[in-house]
DNA sequence: TCTGGGGTCCTAGAGCTC
DNA sequence: TCTGGAGCTCTAGGACCC
């Protein structure tokens, strides 16, 4: 039914998760849960050994908690990340040129445009190096899928986790797909979910037999077309090297919901003024301006305004939020305020109208972010907050990270990512001065010379890897030639 | 239990122009 | 001159993804 297997999917395990691992040898072999560790803070990723406690993604960090006490909770370190995840991106851009990042851990590449694969073994036999590969040059694993279309290399993919392989051979789709749940298709989230199954339809299968009018009838004619197909297994969207970004964004939540309109307004100009850093940083600027706001009870609206030219005006933008926030009543509270730009453009125009509108005030360009006039919160001076995974420096025990603090105490780990053995613990006074944020001691490398980084030998592990849960999926396919492999 | 942050895409209504 | 329809933009919200 489709073409040969030469699209492939790759997705990291647990990515965040395995990278803390691969840098803190004494959390190897342990449950890791990286992500929010606020009030209100979700789970982003958590290692399989986390899994085993039924700690998810998107689950707060709260709950995870109550299921998994003894894990090592972390703050994310996103700057860590990028750096492997650029490793990663860099042994994919050897394959082909067409390889579409779809985050930090995911990716598809289109095998056929690089010549790296026309056959079904072939593209295996590239899958299984690219897995080698990556563990060598990063100490994580990643799974792979191959397949003739985006969709069910992602399947295949999904199915291969963790540190596997899968590959859909042509033919088996639509027997492979139908006994899957719908959810398994791409755009069918929870909402989707719950109105099919309200028609009584829950396996791809049953959505086939549907048919596509009365999935329209259901879902609308671009989303019942779209599932239709998916469901079918044809699924043409191409592997697209170069996505074009259509806004910017930036939103924070916070521990308290908020109904002071002073301070309201305070954060709004505080997001408007990271939204345009972030803006001017990508080189862009746009035209419309919008306002989120989530309410104590977590209903969202969102406001917004087009300008008459693209800008990248700090004051333009700030003006614009502060305007939209003047229309939204927030006496009960605020838990949630964003701001972003859309309409993006490579240049502006709006410069001309806002400097206009500024004479008036006699008002200059404004200062870069930071500059906000209005009574900052008192706040804990960034160096001096040690959240659990940061790296940190002491001048007399060398680099470490914070595993945790509170009552004027921090205690840190020295441990080193090329470490066999776990670290030395030790606890300081928070006001330590010989104790100071750093930056993030690269990853080592299995092989030398295989990449970016130093040329010691890797100290990870992947064991006490477990699978996810089933996500409802039945066994492997009967038709026998999406065999998993794994080493 | 109580739900992040940064995005994309789709739908639908209102208002406007032709 | 009035009216209806088509097509467009703007706005708001919802769903989805990672």
């Amino acid at each position: 039914m489709r073409g040969q297997p030469t699209i492939l999917h790759l997705d990291m395990d647990a990515f965040y998760a395995s990278v803390e691992q691969a840098a803190k040898p004494s959390l190897r072999g342990k449950a890791v849960v990286v992500g929010g560790i606020g009030p209100r803070g979700v789970v982003a990723t958590a290692s399989y050994e986390a899994r085993v406690f039924g700690v998810r993604s998107a689950m707060p960090t709260a709950q995870a908690r109550r299921l998994c006490p003894h894990g090592a909770y972390l703050v994310p370190r996103f700057e860590v990340y990028r750096a492997v995840s650029e490793r990663v991106m860099g042994l994919l851009a050897r394959l082909s040129p067409l390889v579409e990042p779809l985050s930090l851990d995911e990716a598809f590449v289109d095998l056929a445009a690089g010549g790296s694969a026309a056959t079904a073994e072939q593209a295996r036999a590239v899958g299984e190096r690219l897995r080698a590969e990556i563990a060598a040059v990063t100490g994580v694993t990643g799974s792979v899928g191959l397949a003739g279309a985006k969709m069910l290399a992602k399947i295949a993919s999904e199915r291969a986790k963790p540190d596997g392989l899968v590959l859909i051979e042509p033919g088996t789709e639509r027997e492979l797909l139908a006994p899957l749940p719908v959810r398994t298709l791409p755009g069918v989230g929870p909402a989707t979910a719950e109105v099919l199954r309200r028609a009584g339809i829950h396996t791809i299968e049953e959505t086939v037999r549907a048919g596509q009018a009365e999935l329209t009838r259901l879902l609308g004619r671009a989303h019942g077309a779209g599932v239709f197909q998916m469901a079918l297994g044809v699924d043409d969207r191409p592997v697209v090297a170069e996505r074009d970004t259509k806004s910017i964004s930036v939103e924070d939540t916070f521990e308290v919901d908020m109904t002071d309109r002073a301070r309201i307004r305070f954060e709004v100009r505080r997001l408007a003024e990271r939204c345009v850093t972030r803006l001017r940083a990508a080189g862009r600027s746009g035209r419309t301006v919008v306002l989120k706001v989530r309410r104590y009870d977590f209903s969202t609206l969102t406001r917004s305004e087009t300008l008459r030219g693209p800008t990248d005006d700090l004051a333009v933008v700030r003006e614009a939020a502060e305007r939209l926030l003047e229309g939204v009543d927030t006496t009960e509270g605020v838990r949630l305020l964003g701001v972003g730009v859309s309409s993006l453009a490579d240049f502006t125009q709006e410069d001309l109208f806002a400097q206009s509108e500024r004479a008036g005030s006699g008002a200059e360009r404004p200062p870069e972010p930071a500059a906000t006039t209005e009574a900052a919160p008192a706040e804990p001076e960034p160096d001096r907050r040690w959240l659990p995974g940061v790296d940190v420096t002491h001048e007399r025990f060398g680099p470490g990270w914070v595993q945790g603090s509170g009552v004027g105490r921090v205690t840190v780990r020295f441990e080193r990512p090329e470490d066999v053995a776990p670290g030395r613990v030790r606890t300081f006074a928070v006001d330590d001065p010989l104790l100071t944020r750093s930056g993030p001691l690269p990853l080592p490398l299995a092989r030398p010379g295989a990449g970016l980084g130093r040329d010691q030998p890797s100290g990870s592990s992947d064991e006490a890897r477990r699978p996810k849960s089933a996500s409802g999926a039945g066994p492997a396919s009967a038709s026998g030639p999406d065999g998993r492999s794994s080493p």
